[in-house]
DNA sequence: ATGGCTACTCCTAGTAGA
């Protein structure tokens, strides 16, 4: 089972592009996020014309995030439980496969210290809330998608620049360990240890060829789920060429079980 | 130190991203 989550920072803009990845890839899961676009205006008939069954939630400009699968979904949740009316699209799951797969755009946080840095760190504790109350570790449950945290030095380019920074600080780092600590493991650093190894790069400065990048979209796995995960690679390619989202996409490999 | 790209919007300037 291929699993993949991708920031596609506008699925208008991007579908041409994602239209050929999903040719080439065949994942049978999809995390998207950012995709920018209210429901009445996904583009569904070209991934569905690609086999895709499509999940998702939106709003205008900002956020938003989809679930494109081979198979349907099941028990398809599109917010957080306690999200209020017109909480930002950041959250949906659903069941593929009997894996409990929840793709999550995390906030920003926009600085240290801001207002949206404590909605942040807040939001954070939502989602392992909603793990504890919902969620169960010794099942099969996949947390991946953008999580706008970096969670160690080795994920950055520069960790003296960026050290204490958005992304970068303490609070950021140690929400995102809470949510291992639920029973979650990082199904990356599981697997490969080294630095250098990135998933967002600034469009500016041409830092995607100077290699400034952060790794901040994680595919999370529970224990079960870890045990069974051959292979995770960050999709450098689709990151190149016209384009390109700010995001690359990470795919997991899950034997069957 | 300078946010130097990109995408969005009741659009040609301001906001947000990370």
């Amino acid at each position: 089972m291929l699993v993949a989550t991708w920031n596609i920072n506008s699925i208008r803009m991007r579908i041409p592009r994602l239209q050929q990845w999903l040719e080439s890839k065949r994942p049978d899961v999809v995390c998207l996020q950012e995709t920018k676009v209210v429901d009445d205006d996904f583009p569904l008939e070209p991934l569905r014309a690609l086999g895709y069954h499509c999940s998702y939630r939106g709003e205008k400009s900002y956020n938003g995030v989809a679930i494109l699968s081979l198979a349907p979904p099941a028990d398809l949740e599109t917010r957080l439980p306690d999200d209020g009316a017109n909480a930002p699209c950041r959250f949906i799951a659903g069941t593929f496969g009997g894996v409990r797969i929840i793709n999550i755009y995390a906030p920003n946080g926009s600085e240290v210290g801001s207002d949206k840095y404590a909605f942040k760190l807040e939001w954070y504790k939502r989602l392992r809330r909603y793990l504890d109350d919902r969620g169960d570790p010794q099942g099969q449950v996949l947390v991946c998608g953008d999580f706008n945290v970096a969670p160690e030095d080795r994920d950055v380019w520069d960790p003296g620049k960026w050290s204490g920074q958005i992304l970068c600080s303490a609070p950021e780092r140690n929400a995102f360990r809470e949510l291992l600590a639920w029973g979650l493991s990082d199904a990356l650093r599981m697997l490969c240890p080294e630095g250098g190894l990135y998933t967002w790069w600034d469009y500016r400065g041409g830092a995607f060829h100077r290699g400034w990048g952060l790794r901040i979209d994680h595919v999370l796995l529970s224990s079960s789920l870890a045990r069974r995960c051959l292979q995770v690679e960050i999709d450098r390619e689709a990151r190149k060429g016209e384009k390109p989202s700010d995001h690359a996409p990470v795919i997991a490999t899950i034997d069957e079980p």
